[in-house]
DNA sequence: AAAAACAAAAGTGTATACACTTTCTGCGGG
DNA sequence: CCCGCAGAAAGTGTATACACTTTTGTTTTT
């Protein structure tokens, strides 16, 4: 069904795990991959090897690629990484901020609110992650941006996205909040807001082991 | 002159990179490389298209590896994201600090002392940065480590290398200085420290571009 | 003599081939 | 009935082949 380079299989894996159509665990056999894709096994290797660079892939010696399980502990180790990132952007961001910024924001945070409505879980899920991202980008720092965005694919894969329903609701009012603070340029209520948010996240995180679906044509549908 | 997988190749050529034995703008053919270390093209791709998202290595479509050479921007942006994280990990290292993890960083700057001392270039280059990385795994976060590890990759291969003969040394003067207000347990001054000699470090950045030497073997010894 | 055009060489991008390892299946022994 | 073992099937790891692109060097044209 497709026709192009490795990047356009590293996307479409990507979103596929992001999203828990395929679920930690799942073997990715090449072959499969490459039929599925049109190509040979060379362009999905290297798509394998970027996404276990990025820790959504495991590749193990000889037997093969399998979506990444990451461990409890790790997973604490990510957000908190994220915690100590995050606020110091905020705060940094506070010292930066113009009512472009906060109108381009605000924007983000309808976009997120309608897709809450509804009920697209992917969407849902990708923006509240991407309202993070687009700090970053507003503050014009590329390489923040893309390191956050390789943090948050990996929280995705850890925070499961049915029960959320409620959460990300939650997650957008909050989001709401720390935009008031930005714009009043309250630098001290920002940082917290934007700490007490991303513990709210982790919180929220749920490790009950799913049965993997090894259907991977389904599951890229 | 080498035996096995791709992991080495990698670690040879980031090793030369980073110790600027390999020059930004470099082209790294691929048979070359491939002839070097005795292996097929195959696995030499592997190992370029690795580095490329580590940034150490730049891929052009149709046209080959090249070091990366970053620019003034990138280069301000990594600092940037280096003081972010490492400020909140100062902090979080003075809430967790024990005796026998004064003594391990204490051990580490020793080893630096010598490197320096021994006019060691290379060795001096990777343990300044090393240090930092030490914090982060002394917390027990591997992200946090394995992420700043490629951070400072970054890192070496702006700031050059010559130069840091004095600034090498203020490097470590400051290390000490770090570890003390660690031990003191006083967080305010040592998250101030860490936040300067981050800046310190950015200042030495020097961009003078030099004619690349395009002798992989010579480079790779 | 400089510029344009073409041919040869070198190099990258993808597919395929093949050796070797792991996994599965069925059969015979405990 | 279960365990283990042999052989087949499937799958990974590396090398090689070949098409196509860029680069280089030479010849032709103005």
């Amino acid at each position: 069904m497709e026709s192009s380079s490795t990047s356009l299989i590293v996307q479409a894996l990507t979103k596929a795990i992001v999203e828990h159509r395929l679920h930690p665990g799942s073997k990715l056999a090449e072959q499969k991959l490459a039929d599925h894709f049109g190509v040979s096994r060379t362009l999905v290797r290297q798509a394998l090897l970027q996404l276990s660079q990025h820790q959504l892939v495991t590749l193990e010696p000889a037997r093969g690629a399998f979506v990444s399980a990451p461990s409890v502990d790790e997973a604490r180790q990510v957000f908190a990484v994220r915690r100590m990132l995050e606020s110091e952007m905020t705060r940094a961001f506070v010292r930066q901020v113009t009512p472009a910024k906060i109108r381009a924001l605000k924007e983000h945070i309808a976009r997120e609110k309608r897709a809450i409505e509804q009920e697209d879980a992917p969407g849902r899920t990708e923006l509240l992650g991407d309202f993070h991202v687009r700090m970053a980008e507003l503050m014009g720092n590329e390489v923040l941006a893309q390191l956050l965005g390789q943090l948050i694919s990996r929280c995705a894969l850890i925070t499961l996205m049915y029960q959320t329903a409620r959460a990300a609701e939650h997650s957008n009012d909050e989001h709401v909040e720390i935009v008031r603070a930005l714009a009043a340029r309250d630098e001290e209520l920002a940082v917290r807001l934007m700490n007490e948010h991303l513990l709210h996240v982790e919180e929220n995180l749920t490790f009950d082991r799913k049965i993997p679906s090894n259907d991977i044509s389904m599951a890229l549908s």
